[in-house]
DNA sequence: TGCGAAAACGGAACCGTGTTCCGTATCGTT
DNA sequence: AACGATACGGAACACGGTTCCGTTTTCGCA
């Protein structure tokens, strides 16, 4: 269930200018770095990607300037959170191309994949698409890993003639995500369904 | 633009036992009820519907205090100011139906009028589906008004055999209000293309 | 017109959260 | 051991929602 765990020991940034950006010269930091992400992660099954700050630090025993001091912005602590989850799912994306029997599938399966993420991170999806530019890191992670990976699906999928060649990859999965908020507090409602109507409807005329 | 003006005086509240419940005795209060809305209004053009208590009852030239009072909830504020409009949408559904050609195109133009709505109140998208229970009183309001109005449109169209026969009127409402959350603050994210291809999806196979 | 009770008002005060700042403690090195 | 750099903690501040109560306004009635 905590897949949070602390392989690595500091930011393997994406952007990388070149070589990772030195991990830390002190222990303690990267002990209480780790902690605060399991700390973190924990918090946010119980409360929602918008558990208290005062809350997070307290569960890992530290003091709110630690958090800040680590993760400047709340974005910074949730993509630190699922990083390994969200490159997991883009990298399911070929491998499901290679798998499935149409491209279509793939995409299908893939967006699933997705949904199932999303939908059982309380509030992630909303966090997501919220215009407060405090999320802008958590924006730019997302599209950045996600978006290329839908983007190749979709454009297998139009190669082989299965669906309108006219799809922006950055637009379905904002919508994907969108269809995703509230999932967990309405029974009434599962994204899933509406997803596959939307997938249906990518379909060629 | 504006069309909160006031020209019912108090709750027509839809549940109504028997009878209104009486419109407030005295002028001042009426007078500041009505200030109140045209208030809110221009503040959740500007700064959507979350904008400040206290920036509203200044606009109102009242206390705090005021809002409170006739709007115990954030959501009797928005019901209040956006209720015409709802109420309007409400009632096209039916007339759509008599005038378009088929009831998938009535039901097409249906949605795109409430996305229309939608997307052009900032966060309104948003707060309809915050599971904030402060918020309870416009989850109903919307969803008694429109989904019986969707629900009717489904079945038209469903009779006609023109779509799926299996779909929830109040999982679709809540799917395209999902959709249209932040179209408003991102210039690549047009809601109506993607809510053009649930509809699509919901064609009989 | 004057009066008193009821209704409504206003805004200070309170609370919960995010965020900043700086004196103190810890670490790693010499 | 001593020192400088690094990191820590939590008090203090900012901000927005909500409550509460002393004051003001309204309205029916004499």
């Amino acid at each position: 269930m905590n897949d949070s765990g602390n392989d690595n020991d500091e930011d393997a940034g994406r952007p990388a200018p070149d070589g990772p950006p030195a991990p830390s010269r002190r222990k303690d930091a990267r002990r209480n770095k780790a902690a605060l992400l399991d700390a973190a992660a924990a918090a946010f099954v119980v409360s929602g990607v918008d558990a208290p700050v005062r809350d997070i630090a307290a569960r890992a025993g530290v003091g709110v300037g630690t958090i800040y001091r680590h993760f400047p912005t709340r974005a910074d602590l949730i993509v630190a959170v699922y990083r390994h989850q969200v490159d997991a799912c883009a990298e399911a994306g070929p491998a499901l191309l290679a798998d499935s029997a149409s491209p279509h599938t793939a995409l299908g399966r893939w967006i699933d994949q997705f949904v199932d993420f999303l939908a059982t991170k309380h509030g992630l999806a909303a966090a997501l698409h919220s215009d407060d530019t405090g999320f802008d890191t958590l924006h730019a992670y997302f599209i950045d890993r996600l978006v290329p990976v839908c983007a190749q699906l979709l454009e297998a999928a139009a190669a082989a003639g299965e669906i309108r060649p006219d799809i922006d990859a950055y637009e379905l999965m904002r919508g994907v995500g969108n269809l995703c908020i509230g999932a967990d507090t309405d029974a009434r409602y599962d994204p899933r369904r509406l997803v596959g109507l939307l997938i249906a409807g990518l379909r060629r005329t």
